[in-house]
DNA sequence: AATTTTTATGCAATCGTTGCCGATTTTAAC
DNA sequence: GTTAAAATCGGCAACGATTGCATAAAAATT
């Protein structure tokens, strides 16, 4: 069995008392400075490190922030992860990475599992699936620090950081109308994400700024968010089925605008007749065919911007009352 | 502060000693119908939840595994965390996932953290960078299961799960050779991977079987595996700059082969005069423009393969010493 | 030389939980 | 009615590390 040594053991081995091993270590200056070098010099032979286990136990603190994500395989998620960290390990923390597949009994399930955990707060981007936040509500009202970020939400009040939603469907809606289309359909999310109807409003606002009739049935939501490939399709070929079909979409969601990609591609139709532009990481997205112009949220950034809310959060000695929402901008790459 | 109820609080409560309270929540046959009951109840009414970091301190048993992978925005080994996690919930274990940017001291902290935090055992897929596998052996030889997945070391003698690199390779340059190409570069990942070996032999078994003679020329390495675009479009303009150039390129790594495509692109070449097939489990790899065949690996299979090794491993009650090494085959998609 | 001060170390409690042993009460058996 | 055997429950210790308090020895002061 893996057992490393503890306090104990070098104590044992020194003839010294727990409590002198642990000062000593400490670099305590109540500690002679030949004991000092004696447990250092034993300490560093036995490869001695503390356990962070105990001290969690102890002090009720982990130093170590939970994230709690929909999906790792969304791009967005795991460049916003890579910024959390960058920051958390600089500041000597440890993170611990969940993703709950938008399921909300899975993120249920792992909130409260961190929360027993002793993490020291958490990070957490809503689940599609999640309607009620009373768990994550009370986690909060107890004392736990969570920052919110991407899906953020209205129950809690705390620091969060999301992205210029609204913007950014805008200015995409903006370059499809540009380019001359005026029938433009939408591909929408989850109605019960935030990020889904401040993008619908940029839509909108779009449209309207620019003289477009509102056409309801051009409207489309894909509740399952792309992880059901079929539902997009089934859209798109709703879309593509109308009287007056639509000679353009924009797709307000990462993972549907890949799968809208695929579906016209499968449906065999021409890029020309049919113009998209969508929310998107995806670090491949430029090599996609049929081509598209698309919104590229700043998630590195955004990362690291909710980590360091996080920590000013777990670090403060006084309780904070006064939260910021940072919004952070978009970027528009236009189709080649 | 969050504070969650204990054991001690029931038992001041309920008037009872607190190993009375843990016997009662846990059933114990020593404990009579009525005060299991009444504590049972009393749990429920203050949610009381066991604390998983005292008995992680108590039993040195933590019901979760370590996961450490190079890069979580690579599919691939999104996939296989997935696959681990199907199971290992299943199961009753929770994940603690991390990841070292093929970076060797990355790798070190991350398993040296996770050992400290005392999970029951590790799922790890090796760093390109790393060439010094001593202090994974030292945890091993101390008695902490570990179970090596896709970049597998001979150096540990423990359980292993990979793909059929060999076969994959050759099969995606036999594909290219029976399209017609005779003059098939290769571009491959870091050499002190095992993955990259194989398919390099692979590769090499098919140029001997069809009779085609080997240019050393015409094989490059990136041994930044892909983290470094550069790296790839500059090998790839030197392979096309050669004065008997390819007309094929086989790519042995996941992150490379998508850099050989934007390469392509970048540097306008018809994908009529260069042929591509590459290993990929990128989602979105059918998309891609210029097009390729390519190789996907059982990524998620692989992940549940593993996890299931490292809880025989786990909770076995005797040591185990003989290992298996399992090899999943490999799927080559055609380009269209 | 006696007392105070400084220096160095040990003791015991704590975090939440459980294993082991012992104590008390109830029930059963003869 | 005495004794044995269950049935219930409490107390203590331990997991590893830290820390306030006490104590011991050494050094400094009077």
């Amino acid at each position: 069995m893996y057992k490393p040594a503890t306090i104990k053991d070098i104590a044992l081995a020194l003839k010294l008392s727990p409590s002198t091993v642990s000062r000593a270590l400490r670099d305590g200056y109540e500690i002679s400075t030949e004991t000092k070098k004696l447990v250092m010099d034993y300490a560093r032979q036995v490869n001695y490190k503390s356990n962070p286990i105990a001290l969690s136990l102890k002090n009720r603190r982990s130093y170590s922030i939970g994230i709690v994500v929909p999906k790792l395989a969304n791009s967005f998620f795991s460049q916003a992860i890579a910024g959390i960290e960058s920051i958390a390990y600089e500041r000597g923390y440890h993170t611990i990475i969940t993703q709950t597949h938008d399921s909300s009994e899975r993120e249920l399930i792992n909130v409260n599992h961190l929360a027993q955990r002793s993490v020291d707060g958490l990070l957490i981007s809503m689940s599609a699936g999640t309607s009620d936040y009373t768990f994550l509500k009370t986690l909060h009202e107890d004392g736990l620090p969570i920052v919110l970020f991407d899906r953020i939400i209205d129950e809690i009040n705390t620091f969060k950081v999301t992205s210029d939603n609204f913007g950014g469907a805008y200015n995409a809606t903006e370059s499809l109308i540009k380019a001359g289309r005026k029938k433009i359909a939408l591909l929408s999310n989850a109605p019960q994400l935030s990020i889904t109807n401040e993008r619908l409003a940029g839509y909108m606002k779009a449209l309207v700024d620019y003289h477009i009739p509102f056409r309801a049935e051009l409207i489309r939501n894909c509740s399952k968010g792309g992880n059901d490939y079929q539902e997009v399709e089934d859209a798109v070929k709703d879309l593509l089925a109308l009287a007056n079909k639509p000679d353009a979409i924009f797709i307000s969601s990462d993972r549907i605008s890949i799968s809208c990609v695929r579906a016209l591609k499968n449906l065999n139709f021409d890029p020309k007749e049919i113009a998209i532009a969508g929310f998107s990481n995806s670090d491949v997205v430029d090599l996609l065919q049929p081509s598209l112009s698309y919104v590229k949220q700043k998630s590195f950034e955004m990362g690291q911007v909710a980590v360091e809310m996080l920590l000013k959060l777990i670090e403060s000695k006084y309780p904070i009352t006064e939260f910021e929402t940072r919004i952070l901008d978009t970027e528009l790459h236009l189709m080649r």
